[in-house]
DNA sequence: CCTGAATATGGTAGCGCTATCAACTATAGA
DNA sequence: TCTATAGTTGATAGCGCTACCATATTCAGG
């Protein structure tokens, strides 16, 4: 009749699974984390009793006992809401599978002071690592006052990593390639391109993807009207204008985001244009914008939450070697992209191009 | 010489700020909590030793020692990513601050027997409580499962909370009548209304508020066209297209959301209608398609991430007094919203409606 | 100046888990 | 058969913090 201690009531530990499989707290513990050297007939003991008490681990205790890093931050600007909260789902699945917490900083200015001003909130609060995603990844305010503060980071989506880094992207140029393929499969022979903010280096990769495909087709470059554009749906309107009003006005649009492919959508709209009847545009990055405008845009699908998962794994990695003694082994991961085709592309309208 | 045992070097502990104080690690831990209990004197030099040693609390420490709930769950549908981003955010803070992990589990069916699996999954991860954002803060196969499991949940925006249960909500009622009231003041008398799904008891709240608002000025309700909506993109261009297809076309529509006003803006455009000049247009969320589209919408604010960190804390006082014992007091919080103008509003065209 | 409550502090014992190392058992080779 | 060697398992001792109770201190009022 021991007094019932302060445990919860009803909470299942390692000491009841050991005793229920007959073996000792620390077998269950092997068993749980990735179980090396634990015989077979031993390990399913153990899993048939945790099966039966339906235990699970205590994250805080583990955290606590192993002494892991509990504290990552990620420090968001203002990427289009879309891709937060698919980057935010993905991160903390990881994170509560790594049981560590999520620090949140926001940062909305462009402004090297400010960013730098923002970035510094993390090292008063004992963050151990950062998740740097993009436009973040290559600020580089950002990335200075880390590096003096001696937390180490993971950019996401740049993409060019420099010399050694962690960094999680995909294939831009890839994707590009394969997106401006599928214009030229449909028929389309004069594409505009929207590139993307130069302070991103995935804008210059995707605008490099694109130029490829199109050399490596044999046509003529002069025949591309390119715009420039900053992501932003109002950018968007601005560089769809222009591709429209050009003499020779082209019978896709290659949008290197979905906000400037959505703006797209609608300067077409209100020129009379049917999408895609008389105009094919296309996006990047399906994100939930990309099924929301109508017609629904063809698209690159970015596997965003699971570069969120990858990024923050890489980022624990690299703590634990460093950790370990010597310094992490800077890895770069590249993850696969998907061409969604919708009904936004299609071919090009009978008497090609010039209207 | 002791060897240096576990612990990751350089991370301070209350022990060390014990020592730099002259107190014991009871006091200082007294301190960071609360302080109940405390000589002025003592919590200074405390206070001062944090500073000067720069002490951060270890969550993990924290939490297992205190037994508190470690995983809240949130079971979230397909809102807006705007919506959920900024959710996330709000909840986010709350959950570190709380020391407990956030399990996200989505739930994308609309089918009693998809949503009462999803909310299942929950109770076998051992998640002590639940937080709702919309819609599901209202789906009875959810709250049946959860129930059944004995898991405490709190839900947000439920525009009109059930007998005794935790929610957290805005004013929708007071709310939608003083967009409509802005409208009247600008000199809009025929203002076309697009309801929300009437699966959202908010929906009723926020029409019931517009038609307050009207009568309150002593209009006809006969001159207001009301049509029904889905708060989705899609379902706006529909409704927008059957209010401007009457005979007496409003000058003004308010619709239950932004994606709906988003999508007026659009069919208005498409129509070559000018906003505000020709037709205004108003929102309700302030999310941010509200400041993506052009013109940028005139809308109601809710405080999003504030309504789900208040959730989150809700959630973990009923937990705290449930596990003392008792029920808990089960609560309801009603927080400010704020009316934002933009552009997307302004007084009727010369020749009052009709063309 | 003393008593008794109220208020401040400290000591101790864990919270649930895992690092560490020592002890043990199987497999292989001499 | 007996030692090496690798592969398994368990006992112990914390990780950093707080609940709980015991002790020390204060400050009324008698």
């Amino acid at each position: 009749m021991s007094k019932p201690s302060r445990r919860s009531r009803g909470t299942v530990t390692v000491q009841d699974v050991a005793r229920a499989a007959g073996v000792s707290a620390m077998t269950v513990s092997r068993v749980v984390n990735g179980g090396s050297n634990v015989r077979a007939t031993t390990r399913e003991a153990v899993l048939a009793a945790i099966e039966k008490l339906n235990y699970s681990p205590n994250s805080a205790a583990r955290s606590l006992a192993a002494g892991e890093a509990t504290q990552i931050g990620l420090l968001y600007s203002n990427p289009s809401a879309a891709y937060l909260s698919q980057f935010l789902i993905g991160a903390l699945a990881a994170a509560r599978r790594a049981g560590c917490h999520l620090v949140l900083e926001a940062c909305e200015g462009e402004r090297a002071d400010e960013q730098a001003e923002a970035t510094r909130s993390f090292a008063s609060t004992s963050v151990e690592g950062v998740i740097l995603p993009p436009p973040l990844s290559e600020a580089a305010p950002v990335r200075a006052e880390l590096e003096a503060a001696g937390i180490p980071w993971v950019s996401v989506a740049m993409g060019l990593a420099p010399e050694n880094s962690m960094n999680v992207r995909i294939d831009d140029f890839g994707a590009a390639s394969a997106m401006t393929r599928h214009l030229l499969e449909l028929g389309h022979r004069r594409i505009g391109f929207i590139r993307g903010n130069p302070n991103q280096s995935s804008s210059a990769e995707r605008y490099r993807g694109f130029l490829a495909a199109i050399e490596q087709a044999g046509l003529d470059l002069k025949d591309m009207p390119v715009e420039q554009g900053y992501f932003t749906f109002r950018s968007g309107i601005v560089a769809t204008e222009r591709l429209l009003d050009r003499s020779e006005a082209p019978t896709a649009i290659f949008a290197s985001n979905d906000d400037m492919a959505a703006a797209a959508v609608g300067v077409a709209h209100r020129r009379g244009l049917h999408v895609p009847n008389d105009l094919t545009i296309v996006g990047f990055d399906d994100t939930q914008l990309a099924t929301t405008v109508w017609p629904e845009l063809t698209t690159i699908r970015q596997p965003t939450a699971a570069m969120a998962e990858t990024a923050l794994n890489l980022l624990l990695a690299g703590l634990r070697t460093q950790r370990g003694g010597e310094m992490a082994e800077l890895d770069e991961q590249v993850l696969d992209y998907e061409l969604i085709v919708r009904e936004s592309s299609g071919p090009p309208p009978e008497r090609s191009s010039a209207r």
